[in-house]
DNA sequence: AATTAGATTAATGAAAGGTTAATTTTCTTA
DNA sequence: TAAGAAAATTAACCTTTCATTAATCTAATT
């Protein structure tokens, strides 16, 4: 869950913002005052900061700009009705990841958070990580099998065609679902080949006979492996 | 130096953006067409797209849409007239990572521009220092390698492309990526070129049995390097 | 038993990769 | 600025790889 601070002075937009961006399932504390904001950051984690720009008791770039300078890695945006050029570049100098101008779209406001906060956030799953096979591990971006220390190599097709029976394992895959995943195309001759690489894979799944890649007659094949 | 697409059909805003971020010392490729841009990618890298929503050949969003869908890690944003709501949530659902509405003020979208691939980190791990390569030492700084006492100049195609490897080391490093980013073009004849050069470095690394630069049939290329 | 689907092994040919040599381009230095 | 050297690119030729196709055999379904 995502943990903002909403530093806006305006009692209605406050509230407003803040109810919305909870009920968008974040984690949002609001306060109406600049000073204070600091020790707030002192005692709480937060991922993302929502600044006013104009704020009775202090300037909200100033505030930026001490924030950058203490918390050099907190990102923050400001939100405001400045929308004079000047004062855009300005907002990007002291350090924001972005420059909101009023009237805010509360809609628009919750996507560009997320989309700051997904690409900020925890390196996302990454799609080069290792799939765990029994006694092997399958490293598709690397278009290998592991075996132990032993490296297998696969070709393009064995690995599209493993690393697509892996991501539906256990689960029934139609000759029709693959042959249109990975041929392309499905007929006849593609059909044949099919069968060539179930026969390879097999092969090379050897070692573990858990891992069983299972033909449902007329229908197509199962890749059984233990949860 | 970042490497920007933009992606525009009006000629006069197009050649005006061109101009000034060529200015602020951006390497700006400009098209006019829609069509045209997914062919580019397969040859060129670029760090930031910048498209244009209404373009007469296609929908800036399904284009935006189908580079998220084949180059999920290549960020763009959206450039546009088109100011209403509906339409900047559909940007950003596509996975822009902003969403500039027009008149859109250059100065700022330079900063936004700047702002965005500062955050979106450094491009590169340096290699300023000398990497130990098995027997070997690559000082790329000095371009050459050093084995034991002796010292074997490297021309600066070979000494990239090592650093390169280097630095993927251990990973699938596909053709495409060697290209785009030392040859600065995947086609043809810099495919044959890199061909030569990786020749030629097996040849300089023949003294250690464990360096080996595995070709991935159809796919680029491994440099083993134990760790 | 007949028929269709699937499995297996082997053969084939196009595409990709490797190597060496020739050619062009770029850089130096006179 | 022209000659010579160095480097990169292109060309030519050869080898390897691998998806497909073919041929043959086995299992399932009616």
């Amino acid at each position: 869950m995502y943990r903002l601070l909403l530093v806006e002075d305006d009692t209605s937009l406050g509230y407003l913002l803040s109810e919305y961006l909870k009920m968008k399932g974040m984690d949002v504390v609001w306060v109406k005052e600049a000073t204070g904001v600091l020790p707030l950051l002192e005692e709480r984690a937060f991922d993302l900061l929502v600044l006013d720009v104009m704020m009775p008791d202090m300037d909200g770039f100033s505030l930026g700009a001490q924030i950058h300078e203490r918390y050099p890695r907190i990102p923050f945006l400001f939100l405001t009705a400045k929308s004079m050029k000047i004062d855009v570049l300005k907002g990007f100098s002291v350090g924001a990841v972005d420059y909101l101008k009023k009237p805010i779209d509360e809609e628009e406001l919750v996507v560009r958070i997320e989309t700051l906060l997904s690409r900020l956030g925890p390196a996302e799953e990454s799609t080069d990580a290792i799939a765990r096979l029994g006694r092997y591990q399958l490293d598709s971006q690397n278009q290998c099998l592991l075996l132990d220390s032993e490296e297998i190599p696969l070709t393009s097709r064995e690995n599209e065609l493993l690393a697509f029976l892996y991501r539906h394992r256990n689960r029934l895959c139609t000759h029709g679902d693959i042959l249109k995943r990975i041929w392309g195309r499905n007929d006849y001759f593609n059909r044949k080949s099919l069968n060539v690489f179930i026969t390879r894979l097999r092969k090379h799944l050897d070692e573990d006979p858990e891992l069983r890649i299972e033909n449902v007659h007329g229908q197509g094949f199962i890749f059984r492996v233990p949860e």
